[in-house]
This record gives structure tokens, C-alpha cells and sequence, in this order.
DNA sequence: TTGTAAGCGTTATCAG
DNA sequence: CTGATAACGCTTACAA
């Protein structure tokens, strides 16, 4: 008597279920499924069969643990609630899906205890690869070390030298929102940022004093610690006696830092004081003036540093590190004082 | 002579180096490693010591390939550049790792298909548990087939009902905001949304209808199947002889059109045309009049889906299917008509 | 309390 | 071209 009845506990099929049902060996339908090489005709229409009959699918954690590869990529970004991360994590899910990889990912919210513990997971789970937004103050000398022997792209913030790295030209990107504030006739031209000693905006302020003085004009810049700070920093400078004309803020919080500065001293964005964001979010068009700001390629910025890893991964140490570095885009609206303006979102 | 120089490729430690540098046998460390039951004091000494030596960390892949669980659990919702699902995904991934789980993250964009191949993947994944938002016009029949086995919440738009779901009460919500501007003294609210046919916004416009029917009111619906021609709309209902004097828009998308159907019309929301929109997005009180919306309680939406899903890992079938319904909140600006509003952001 | 041994489902190796 | 066999790193009986 055989105690198991037919099937009653419908475990998952394995290889050999296959293999049992289309009468040939394990390893001939390991074989067959990953690209039927050295494999007859006739048996491929058999495996096939089974496997359809079967609905196998093989399993990437036995996968996984025998062979090298997981098929599998860690993503850690500083937040998703953000529209330019959730933007970038959704294109990188597409691209790595289309290299059948799943994407793990992890959030830090800019603190580099919780990055360093979820790096330590990726390894657990021995993913193939990371894509990484470092949280700032992190020690970039034992984040190395955490990442020895797992392929690494830097995205958004760059990490070591000889860390591939996928960045927008932030100081260039800087320059050409303050040169279109200038060709508007403003020389109080103010930047306005919290974090300045955050990667991303340490650039675009480099960039934003490059114009500056070039042109011959004093710098205006209002930073604070936090966006809470900044808000009321920017109502002060705007009551100071030489206020700005003109304003660049850094991000879209600091963008937003400023527009409800206004809001609260009743102020309003006007050909009296013009302001340019950065990062376009999906409401820039809906304020009143529609807002001018920097837009970052989020797709192709998502879709190279996904190539870059998979290159890495495939090649591993063979080719030399890469940084790749994307122009961003001048979206011309109202706000900078222009009449006409770029297509509508 | 020994091949193997001493450690020149630094292969991951193992349970059996731990065991060995601990002069131990393998499965005193694992039990050592989960929980420490049956091992003496002394013995938990030298293992912990070996395991801070050799920097050992477990590997999940056979960890998930021996016994039951994967420490993985999946997501699938329909995009993350939303803000909505953006923060959930924020919110799921804190409370998964506080359970030691990691989360694979996939995006559907509303495709069926692509939700098939993706609920498959985690099943090729073992993954321990699927959080979904399911995509319009899904088989559930097959869905749930697809499924079975895996343990499974719906999030914001419920499947089957023996499925568990985490949802908000979109009839009350609506109901709140529609009375809201009925509080107003508007007597022609009209309620618009694209992809009408959807879960979410069905109830929403129930929501609505009872209030209007309640109030003896005439029903002014404005739909489209998409929110370009959902802007045409709006534009022609406000032209129209009975045009509406308040605006209630189902979702931020909706809310969007509206708003540039108004720019473009160089109409404004003011005392004579109220907006109210749904979904509490971060620009809301940017807007000018700010803008009074129905807040959903992202946090505790996200929490309650996770607890839900691993109580359903952890015991199974023994509980009874649940559905929880959270309560949305009315967050007062100026757009409604309020001259007071609630707290800023 | 501890160690030995048998898998979990794949794939790589190697002899037929 | 094909099939047995040995890993991969861990856990869970079961025996000591």
C-alpha cells in the first residue's frame, strides 16, 4: 500500500517529475530548458510536453544556490515617496525583468546604519547586484568592504573612483537654469538649498557660482539644515533690504520650501521674481505661474545604470569602471518670466 | 602540498567553518543561530565567537531552499512613480524587514498580462506571501488559481472574497467630501473621473450618488476613459447652461485634468467654482487656493496589510478571510470654499 | 546537550 | 546525445 494517495498533497513539480514523465534524465531537461543545446528532436518535444502538462517552473532558489547567479538585483534608494526615485525604481524593475531579474529593494531614508543592514541582506540573499543611492555621511571605506565581490552602480550620488556610476551633469544642468535667469535680465539671482553638503546639491551650487561669477554678480545663496529652516530662511531674505530678483532652488522640497515661504508673506512668483525648480514634477504645469524647472532624464538615467550593471555582472572586472554622466533638460514655463513656453507637461 | 593557498579566494564562510573554528558540529550552530535553544553557555560562546570572526552570515538562499519560508515576500503594484503607491511600498518594505523579510518589488501599469508573468516570478521566487493591487479587468478565476498556495492580501482594491484585504472606505470618504460642499450651500456638484468602471472610483461614485440622491439633487457625472479627453470634458461641462458649481475630481489624476482644463480655460477655482480632489498629494497646499482633499491613511493601510499577510503566512487557513476597511479624512483648505483651514501641509 | 546524515531542487561534470 | 552523480549551504530528524 502506498501511503501517499495520488497526488493529494500537490507539491510543486521538480526537474525529475519532468524528467520521470518524459522519460529522459534530469539533467536532459535541465539541458532542454536552458537553451536546448545538445538535446535531440524528439526529446525536446517531449520535455516540452511534459513541462507544459506538468506547469513546471523551475525553482531560482535551488537555481540560485547551485549555480552563481540569483537572478536577482538589490535596489536601495533613499525613499520611493519621492517621484524621481519611484520613477527610477519602476524603470530599473522593467529593464531587469527584461534580463530576467527580480529586483529586491530597500529603502534607507538617508541613514547609513539602515543602508550598511541592508547591504548585509543583499549578501544574505546573495543578490547579483546592487543599484545604489548612498545615504550621505556614509563611510565610503567600509561601504567598500561591505561590497567586495558584488557588482555596483552608483546611481544619482557617485560612490569611490572605481565605482561605476550613472549622474546627471548637475553643475552644467545648474548653469544653464542660472545663464536663462541672467538672459531674463535678473542679476539678484539667489540659490536655494538645504543639505549643501549633499553631493547633488554641492554641484549644482558649484555650477549655479560658476555663472555667478562669471557674470561679474555677488552670490545669493539661502541654505538651512532642514526644509522647516529653509522656509523661514527664505522669507527673511526676501525682506532684506538687497532681496533677489530671482530665485533657483535646488530640489523640488527646497522648490517647495519657497513656494510656501511666499504663499505664508503673500508674495507670488512674477516677473518681479522669477523662480526655476529642479526635478519636474508632474505639477509643475499646475501652479500658477507654471513652474520652469531642470528635468532629469529619469528614464535613461534608470535604463543605463541597469545596462552598466549587467555589463559588471557579466564581465565582472574585465572592463574599466564607467561614469556616465546625463545632461538634464531646461523646461521652460512661466515662472522664469518667459512668455512662451515649452510643451505643455 | 595543498592546492588551495591559504584563503586566497575568500570563499563566504559557511555553517561548517563557524562549526569547525568552533570545534562544533553544523547543527549546533544553526541552533545556536536560531535561538540558541539546546545549546549550552559555554558552547554559545565559542560559536558566537567563531561568527564574529569569520564575518559568517547565513545564507538565505539555502535557508529557503531546506526549510519552508524565504524571508521573502512579494509586492506587485500598479506603478511606484505614483506617490500613493510610492509611500506604501516605503511603508511595506520598513514593516517587512522589521519581520526579517525582503521585498521584490514589481509594477504591472495596469496590465494584466504583465501581473500574470509577475505573480509567476514570485512563485519561481518561493516568495513567502504577495501583496497586490490587482490590474483592471483581471481574470480572478485564473488569478486565483495562480495563486493558490501563496498567501495573498489585496491592497486598496479587494479580489475574490475569500481573499483578505486591506481597503479604504471610498464610499464614506466621498461621502464626507460631497457633503462637505453641499455644507457649502453648492447645489450642482459634479464628480469626474477617467477609467469609471474601477474599482475604486465605482465606489467613489456611489459614494457620491447617495449623498446627491439624499439631498434630492440632480447627478452630474463627468467621465472620460482617459484623462485627455477627461480635461475636454471638464471644459465643456463648465461651458454648458446647467454647468456645475463645485467640483468633486476621484483621484489626483482627475484632479490634474480639472486643473488644467481650468488653466486653459483661464478659469480659477474660487468661491463660485469649488474643487475638492482625492488623494492628499504633497503640492495640495501649494495650489492656489489651496487644495482641500480626501486623505487616505497610507501608513496604516500599508501596516495593516502587512500584519494581515504574515498573520496568513503564520497560521494559515486556521483564520478566518478578513477585510479591513480604513476611514479616509477630509483635510480642509481653501479650494472647498473654507475661509479656516487644517493644519498646513 | 550534541553530532551525524539525509535531503531541499538545480546544474556541472563526466563517463557511457 | 544522454543519464547517473556530486555538489551548493542549510535545517531537521534521529541517534548518541
Amino acid at each position: 500500500m502506498k501511503k501517499q494517495s495520488p497526488d493529494l498533497p500537490p507539491r510543486r513539480p521538480t526537474v525529475l517529475d519532468v524528467a520521470q514523465l518524459a522519460r529522459v534524465g534530469a539533467s536532459t531537461v535541465s539541458r532542454y530548458l536552458r537553451g536546448g543545446n545538445n538535446v535531440s528532436h524528439d526529446v525536446s518535444l517531449r520535455v516540452a510536453e511534459a513541462v507544459r502538462k506538468l506547469g513546471y517552473q523551475p525553482d531560482e532558489l535551488a537555481r540560485g544556490l547551485r549555480g552563481g547567479r540569483t537572478h536577482t538585483i538589490g535596489v536601495i534608494f533613499p525613499q520611493t515617496a519621492n517621484s524621481f526615485f519611484g520613477r527610477c525604481v519602476q524603470m530599473i524593475e522593467q529593464e531587469a525583468a527584461a534580463r530576467g531579474c527580480a529586483v529586491i529593494l530597500h529603502t534607507h531614508n538617508e541613514s547609513p546604519e539602515l543602508q550598511s543592514r541592508q547591504l548585509a541582506t543583499l549578501r544574505r540573499y546573495r543578490a547579483d547586484g546592487v543599484i545604489l543611492t548612498c545615504a550621505p555621511g556614509s563611510d565610503l571605506h567600509s561601504l567598500q568592504k561591505e561590497l567586495t565581490g558584488i557588482p555596483l552602480v552608483a546611481l544619482d550620488r557617485p560612490l569611490w573612483d572605481e565605482a561605476d556610476a550613472v549622474l546627471l551633469r548637475n553643475r552644467e544642468a545648474s548653469r544653464m537654469a542660472v545663464e536663462h535667469l541672467l538672459s531674463h535680465g535678473h542679476t539678484a539671482i539667489a540659490c536655494i538649498t538645504a543639505a549643501a553638503h549633499m553631493y547633488t546639491f554641492s554641484e549644482r551650487v558649484a555650477g549655479y557660482r560658476e555663472v555667478i561669477a562669471g557674470a561679474g554678480l555677488r552670490e545669493h545663496l539661502i541654505v538651512a539644515d532642514n526644509y522647516e529652516q529653509l522656509q523661514g530662511a527664505v522669507g527673511r531674505a526676501l525682506d532684506g533690504r538687497d532681496a533677489p530678483t530671482a530665485l533657483f532652488s535646488l530640489s523640488n522640497m527646497a522648490t517647495f520650501s519657497v513656494l510656501l515661504s511666499l504663499t505664508k508673506a503673500h508674495h507670488k512668483v512674477s516677473r518681479e521674481l522669477a523662480l526655476i525648480g529642479f526635478d519636474d514634477v508632474d505639477y509643475a504645469p499646475l501652479l500658477n505661474p507654471s513652474l520652469t524647472t531642470i528635468r532629469q532624464p529619469i528614464g535613461n538615467l534608470s535604463q543605463q545604470a541597469v545596462q552598466l550593471l549587467f555589463d559588471r555582472i557579466l564581465y565582472g572586472d574585465k572592463r574599466q569602471p564607467e561614469r556616465i554622466m546625463l545632461p538634464g533638460e531646461l523646461v521652460r514655463r512661466h515662472s522664469c518670466g518667459c512668455r512662451r513656453v515649452d510643451s505643455g507637461s
